[in-house]
DNA sequence: GCTTGACTCTACAGCTGCTGTAGGGTCTAG
DNA sequence: CTAGACCCTACAGCAGCTGTAGAGTCAAGC
């Protein structure tokens, strides 16, 4: 299979799949003649599980390292990895949820004093992390 | 006021400071006899909005264009501009907020499948976008 | 007067996870 | 034979900084 129809089927960019391989996150696959890459099943069962593990956004490396342990058939491993892995994926999703409502709150706050009619430089006031004036 | 201490008031790092004004954000300060950069109270009234702006998630550029207007009081355009701009964020977190709940729900199906004894291989099968087998 | 430590300066590399571009070769259909 | 869709390499660029190297400056304490 070339780069192009495995990039479509697992709904990637060619440029993301040659960006894993010169990485080092993917074997390189064997050539063609024309030196197109060539890529056999077991090539693309692994890119597929770094894809399926990225769209978890599980960082490339994480998703790379659990990738080849599944190919290599150790299972245990993996699942005893992956869930470590998930717990810490909602972890960081719980937080960023929250720093978006957050966010969210601020925002709407700044909203309705300008509504109010308030002055823009009073109005962006500097919110937790440091205080100045306020 | 050298760089360590506007930068100390406002929460962020020296080197956030400078690159701000590297990038053309801010206006270069005067300097001391000794070359260290010397903030007055204008300099650092507009990288309080900046930093302020910045807090609020909003893009630099924009950040730094409202910051401008507003020193240069034109305070109508400002809370225009920022009106937009807040409407802008806040659709933009709801849709991030969406995401993430999507991703949460996925990793916590992963989990759950993993728990129930699911081959990590299988388990970890893409979600929409493109389909594969599922 | 000397050292120590905390600051400042410039300039540039690196982070994440790709995407886009330039400049070429290759294959297929009409 | 040509047009278009693909493939190749190599490198620049994105956001928004952070970190590093190498050097100067300043205040306090001995």
């Amino acid at each position: 299979m070339k780069i192009g129809d495995v990039a479509r089927r697992l709904g990637v960019t060619p440029q993301a799949v040659r960006f894993y391989e010169e990485r080092g996150l993917l074997p390189a696959p064997k050539r063609a003649d024309n030196d197109y890459r060539d890529y056999g099943p077991d090539d693309f069962e692994r890119l597929r599980l770094l894809v399926g593990l990225r769209q978890l956004d599980v960082p490339l490396d994480a998703a790379a390292a659990l990738a080849v342990l599944c190919v290599q058939g150790r299972c245990d491993d993996v699942s005893a990895g992956l869930r470590e892995l998930v717990r810490d994926r909602r972890a960081e999703i719980a937080r960023r949820r929250a720093e978006l409502d957050h966010l969210d709150r601020n925002l709407r706050i700044l909203d309705e004093n300008l509504v109010a009619g308030a002055k823009p430089e009073h109005a962006i006031a500097l919110r937790e992390g440091e205080r100045d004036d306020v």
